[in-house]
DNA sequence: GGTCGGTCTACAT
DNA sequence: TAGACCGACC
């Protein structure tokens, strides 16, 4: 879901580029992307079992329009699911076993397009499929990565230590990961992506914005974000991307901001709400990924003389 | 004015 | 499923 509003937010320095642009460079993709829209192509196919590969050949198009135009992929696929973020699956599995259901009743009344909307609806990316795909990977040469937790981090990591040189996904949290290149909205028809630039954050500013991001650092980035709700913490009832930057502006800091709102005493916020900021911020900050220089786990930013324990290990992966 | 929940829609062929 | 969009509500 990534951070909500955060895109929008930075349309001033939001760039339609052509793929020429990215000539000689490595993007590294988020294949759940990938995947997951591939699977529009054979969402009946999916549900009723039938062999299908179109979201291979859905995936791999996209590989070959990349390199076509002299870009690298680097495929980066999901791995298990982070400690911070158990929780949701259940519900889904259910909501989803509901559409197969109900999609199989109305194919069964010979109402296939209803049955089909209701495939789509209940499509999963699998590791089944996930395999399919690094299959046709490993045939035509491209790299590719499993991350041992979330593809976003390790997609970060990738760029960071400089084996890609961007990144291509949909989701605004690789950002706040700290990524320099983040693409989005890939048109093969364009052959164009939508390029956004930490360079230009600075750029981000009233009144052409909601938000100012006029001399900040990193850290403050990443608080507004996680402030504003992310991924791995519910904003405070009542703040959005635009209070928690304004917030920011005015106290500085999470700890000012949080004292300020529970001294004025107008939002209810959760007692272990900083306690809960603090392990986001190091789930962003030291993510558990995979080296493949090393070869081994590491975090995706070292932990130099930080604070560090078990707990955080057990949150952030191991 | 800003947040938030609802709804619509693209996704691909 | 997620993002964009819109209207209700504080």
């Amino acid at each position: 879901m990534g951070i909500a509003g955060l895109l929008p937010a930075l349309k001033p320095i939001q760039l339609t580029r052509h793929l020429s642009h990215f000539s000689g460079q490595t993007i590294a993709v988020d294949a759940y992307v990938w995947l997951h829209k591939g699977i529009y192509a054979c969402a009946t196919d999916l549900a009723t079992g039938k062999p299908t590969h179109k979201y291979v050949d859905y995936a791999m198009h996209r590989v070959r329009l990349l390199r076509y135009h002299n870009i690298e992929p680097y495929i980066v696929f999901d791995g298990g699911p982070l400690p911070a973020k158990r929780g949701t699956e259940v519900s889904r599995k259910q909501a989803r076993d509901e559409y197969l259901a109900r999609g199989n009743a109305l194919a069964a009344q010979g109402r296939h397009s209803d049955a089909r909307e209701c495939y789509v609806k209940c499509a999963d990316v699998t590791p089944q499929m996930a395999y399919q795909l690094i299959k046709a990977l490993r045939a035509e040469n491209v790299s590719y990565i499993v991350a041992p937790y979330e593809a976003d981090a390790q997609l970060a990591y990738l760029e960071r230590i400089g084996l890609a040189d961007g990144i291509l996904t949909e989701d605004s949290d690789l950002l706040v990961y700290g990524c320099r290149t983040v693409l989005f909205k890939l048109d093969t028809n364009a052959a164009t992506v939508v390029s956004v630039s930490r360079k230009d954050f600075g750029a981000i500013a009233f009144p052409s914005s909601e938000i100012s991001l006029v001399g900040w650092s990193d850290v403050q980035f990443r608080a507004m974000a996680i402030l504003s709700g992310c991924d791995y913490l519910p904003s405070i009832p009542g703040i959005g991307l635009k209070t928690a930057c304004t917030l920011l502006r005015k106290w500085k800091t999470v700890n000012q901001v949080v004292k300020v709102l529970l001294l004025e005493g107008k939002k209810s916020v959760p007692k272990d709400y900083l306690k809960r900021f603090e392990m986001a911020e190091k789930c962003f900050l030291h993510q558990r990924v995979y080296c493949p220089l090393s070869e081994q786990l590491v975090h995706l930013a070292d932990i130099n003389g930080e604070e560090w324990n078990d707990e955080y290990d057990a949150y952030v992966g191991r």
